[in-house]
DNA sequence: AAAAATACGGAACAATCGTTCCTGAATTGG
DNA sequence: CCAATTCAGGAACGATTGTTCCGTATTTTT
């Protein structure tokens, strides 16, 4: 019956997740959206609704993203420990490499967003626990395997680590280039398990 | 000769922190301002230039009251471990209380303009050496009177709290409101001192 | 070939943005 | 009193905001 989709919606999200991710919510215009997505104004209404739903769609979908890459890493993974570590080194890498960081897209909307628009806190408020919940599981599995230290219950262990993760993403978001800052912090984190 | 301000200038700036911190930059609009702060639109332009300007007064401001409080209680702490926790329970208090917290204006600053606009860069950055230098003269203190343990670097140490701090004040912008979260992380921290 | 559906560029929308300017009243120091 | 300055209020600015709509071209299915 009718014309097929001449872009791939994931791949325009994938861009929109760019922008977004590095000017914020309010920090990009529609102009910004047509420019960088490269659709027209009326096949990116059409498509996506309004920008606030473009929004949420992209962080919904930069979230999957990550959890994906999460489980994938411990389940791969034989040592626990290497592979937290693995997964700050990763979040160093990332912060010096660029002239300029954009951090963790949702740590970003959390800053931004949750405050405002309760859908955003929620997602926010879910990627947490889910999080949160990895690493619990995955400091269990490395503490059975005599890989974690157990003084620490992996509830508050995860925790720990989820907040810390938020702070260097911070960090790198505020432009911080000095590698020793990142590893004082990752040396003292380690020095707990 | 000339008719005198009839408003306080520092306190139109705590109001102007109020909204700022509440709302964000990209946030708050210049007609939000006129009503929170009470000034008449050529009041505001005349006495503080435009938004921007506005803006990095009140983060200015806001900064320098942290820090002579940061410095203030250190001064008078006799034990350094005990001022340290009551910073981060402080923190956990103020992210508990209101229904909404604002989290730090200066980490919102960060995350929203620190990229975009070199001056809240320089201010952030500074701002970060400055908390990470009282951290870390305290922290020294307090492994020279055996309150802390000095297993771990003071530099280190120092740049570890802020992390911690920055991830706190971020968990409370996401709504978080479960005290049990803050203390699980609260606990992990101090048993590493 | 006809009909249906979608893409596209761009015009156009009302609303809001940050900012400037004008007015008239109020208050001050000389 | 005079001159200078600041006040409040509001009109008005051009620019940009997010969004809608139109006309036309293109592609697909019947």
């Amino acid at each position: 019956m009718a014309r097929t989709k001449e872009f791939n919606e994931d791949q325009a999200l994938d861009k929109a997740i760019e922008i977004f991710w590095h000017k914020g919510y309010n920090g990009t215009s529609a102009q910004d959206l047509v420019n960088h997505l490269g659709l027209s104004r009326s096949s990116l209404y059409d498509t996506f609704g309004d920008k606030q739903k473009l929004f949420v769609k992209s962080l919904k979908r930069y979230q999957k993203q990550n959890l994906d890459s999460l489980n994938e890493l411990f389940e791969n993974a034989e040592n626990i420990k290497t592979a937290l570590t693995e997964i700050f080194k990763q979040a160093v890498i990332e912060s010096l490499q660029d002239r300029i960081t954009k951090g963790c897209f949702m740590v970003n909307s959390a800053v931004e967003l949750a405050m405002h628009d309760p859908e955003i806190a929620k997602i926010v408020h879910d990627n947490q626990k889910v999080v949160e919940d990895i690493f619990c599981n995955a400091v269990k599995k490395g503490q059975d395997l005599g890989q974690i230290s157990d003084k620490q219950d992996a509830r508050s262990l995860a925790r720990f680590i989820f907040n810390n993760y938020s702070g260097i993403r911070v960090l790198a978001r505020a432009g911080e280039k000095d590698k020793q800052v990142y590893d004082d912090i990752l040396k003292s984190i380690f020095s707990l398990f």
